[in-house]
DNA sequence: TCAACAGTTGCATAGTTGTGCAATTGAATG
DNA sequence: CATTCAATTGCACAACTATGCAACTGTTGA
């Protein structure tokens, strides 16, 4: 993988000067971990749902209208990124949201989807379609 | 899909009075689109560079030894979830940040993710590997 | 100790996603 | 107008992910 045979724009047109990272790889990939983790509606639904307070498994399943196992299967991914914690309460096994800072993530990223309808690319054709106060048009 | 067959504990164990979730579905479903847009370490490394500043599509695969083509394909995603803004700049095509919200989000993703080294689950058995300062134990 | 119940896990499968290649669009320039 | 360069897209394929089922672990209570 990875060719990098078409370096023209960045060594010619723009003299490229930015190359160092703002922060380090490892923490973004284990962001990107965090944020597959929540990438999935069903999972979300489940944070959604212990954001009210712990649960077990066969009540979230009950809820959900889902079985057992797929719920436990959510479950272990969300608790693979620390996002949920889990404790033995006699017979269950009570899973809680592992933070706040969780929720303010899901509150973060729905504010910034709730800003506009969400578009399907392609639509428009390059033209910003949204009005800008800062028209610059720079020309070689 | 979904029986629902065994809502057990649910009903009988602690009486469920858990329902009605704290926001609408679909904002939950929009929420996670972003964070499956986010949740690819290649992705998240593209939103990491453009918070630098715009570059384009060229420039961006030769930072990241990749193919144009591949670049493009990543920038679709993240422009889709409105992540990221494109303009036209000569023959050259600018993404940047679509907003500081956009940063803000994988700044708090890190900020969780750097707590801790991030376990794999099902290396202790259930008691709480963390100690917490509230060791509640109940017993029926 | 055995039965019942709560959860987890292994496995097979279906569906989704990421990537490369080749073809295409679209703007700029000779 | 043809050429060149930047970027996108269609397609096929590989890799990954989610789900259900069945088997299993572990706890409670008779």
């Amino acid at each position: 993988m990875s060719s990098a045979s078409q370096l023209a724009c960045a060594a010619r047109d723009h003299a490229s000067a930015r190359r160092a990272l703002p922060v380090s790889r490892e923490a973004l990939d284990r962001a990107s971990d965090l944020f597959r983790a929540m990438g999935d509606t069903a999972r979300l639904r489940l944070l959604a749902l212990l954001s009210q307070g712990p649960a077990c498994v066969s009540e979230l399943a009950a809820i959900e209208n889902e079985t057992v196992s797929t719920i436990s299967q959510r479950l272990r991914v969300l608790r693979s990124e620390r996002l949920v914690t889990r404790r033995r309460d006699g017979k269950h096994i009570n899973y809680s949201l592992a933070d706040q800072h969780v929720l303010d993530l899901v509150f973060s990223a729905m504010a910034h989807a709730s800003e506009l309808p969400a578009q399907t690319p392609g639509a428009a054709s390059i033209p910003e379609p949204e009005p800008e106060p800062e028209p610059e048009k720079e020309q070689s």
